[in-house]
DNA sequence: AACGTAGACAACCGCCAAATC
DNA sequence: CGATTTGGCGGTTGTCTACGT
């Protein structure tokens, strides 16, 4: 015998949610934290079913997601993660932090694909960097040694004890990008200040791809490149516009309200005293899951997009 | 102003591995 | 250990909006 079921399907509402169902949600999330997905539509009330709650928390309402106006950086690293590994889009959105797999596949299959196609198209030439023919699959193959060697590498490493500076993407913090929704919630954090408990936003236990053991409070939080201050080189200094968003920890502070500013000057101003709610990205695999970053670090830098 | 079309993006569907009972 | 469910992922579809005619 295994688990109950999810939720009937019977009279479950579909399509897009409301602001009202928005509220909903992320209130909840607010006050137990992401997770246990399959109770969410019964202790909330809302008519969707558990995954569709998911969903909508991982894709949209999550704090920290950064929607549209993806830059030549981001850019050139998606057509790069995705001539590396194919269509996996999760395992490329996981080098963006502020970016979702979803969001990362749109953008693909909207802009990027039509824009390689038309590139090669019209000259033959990959957009990507005019990488020579045959030099570029020289390339990947090489990338690919490089990945089995970072595999194994990461293999052999003990994350546990050095997490806090080469793993941050165990625990990653967001600022939401929504919003509409953030200055829903703004107007609700003012009443009621709540930090997530331990179970639940803040190193949450039932995630598969981020247990509660790899948690290091006080690290940082964004894709392995940042150190943990000071170390600014060029290459770093680069990396860190992806990553900017997200040096905080679990004990120092975030913002999940950010009324009507930009993405941008939310994300500046991501880590002030007085934010008090966290939420950590219960999504991003961790580091020993993927190749570490300094190797697209130095793939990137191959190709001078930095 | 009305209609048609294309683009962008949110949401759903189905599959699968992992977790749970 | 097998049955069952959950959660994650990639592909696809649906919906909304902008633009052109």
């Amino acid at each position: 015998m295994g688990r109950p079921p999810c939720c009937d399907k019977i009279g479950l509402k579909k399509g897009p949610w409301t602001p009202e169902e928005d509220i909903m949600l992320v209130s909840y999330i607010q006050e137990h934290g992401p997770g246990n997905w399959r109770s969410v539509p019964t202790n909330t009330g809302l008519l969707r079913c558990s995954k569709s709650c998911r969903l909508r928390w991982t894709n949209y309402l999550r704090p920290g997601i950064k929607r549209g106006n993806f830059t030549q950086q981001e850019e050139k690293m998606i057509i790069h993660l995705q001539a590396l590994l194919g269509n996996r889009w999760a395992a490329i959105a996981s080098y963006l932090p502020q970016r979702t797999d979803n969001d990362v596949k749109n953008y693909w299959n909207t802009h990027l694909r039509k824009k390689l196609q038309k590139g090669q198209n019209q000259d033959g030439v990959s957009l990507v960097q005019s990488v020579p023919k045959g030099q570029w699959e020289k390339r990947l193959q090489t990338d690919i040694r490089m990945a089995k060697q970072a595999l194994s590498d990461a293999l052999s490493v003990d994350f546990s004890t050095d997490s806090k500076d080469s793993n941050p993407s165990n625990e990653s913090t967001y600022a939401s990008s929504a919003e509409n929704i953030s200055r829903l919630l703004e107007s609700w954090m003012k009443v009621t200040p709540k930090p997530v408990t331990a179970s639940g936003g803040c190193g949450g236990t039932d995630h598969r791809t981020n247990s509660a053991e790899t948690v290091t409070h006080g690290s940082f939080t964004n894709g392995g490149t940042s150190s943990s201050d000071g170390e600014t080189t060029p290459l770093r200094q680069g990396l860190d516009s992806f990553f900017s968003f997200n040096n905080s920890s679990c004990n120092s502070s975030d913002n999940v309200s950010h009324g009507s500013v930009s993405v941008e000057e939310r994300n500046a101003s991501f880590m002030t005293p007085e934010n008090v709610v966290v939420f950590h990205d219960e999504t991003k695999p961790n580091l020993g899951d993927r190749m570490p970053l300094t190797l697209i670090e130095k793939w990137l830098l191959d190709d001078g997009l930095f």
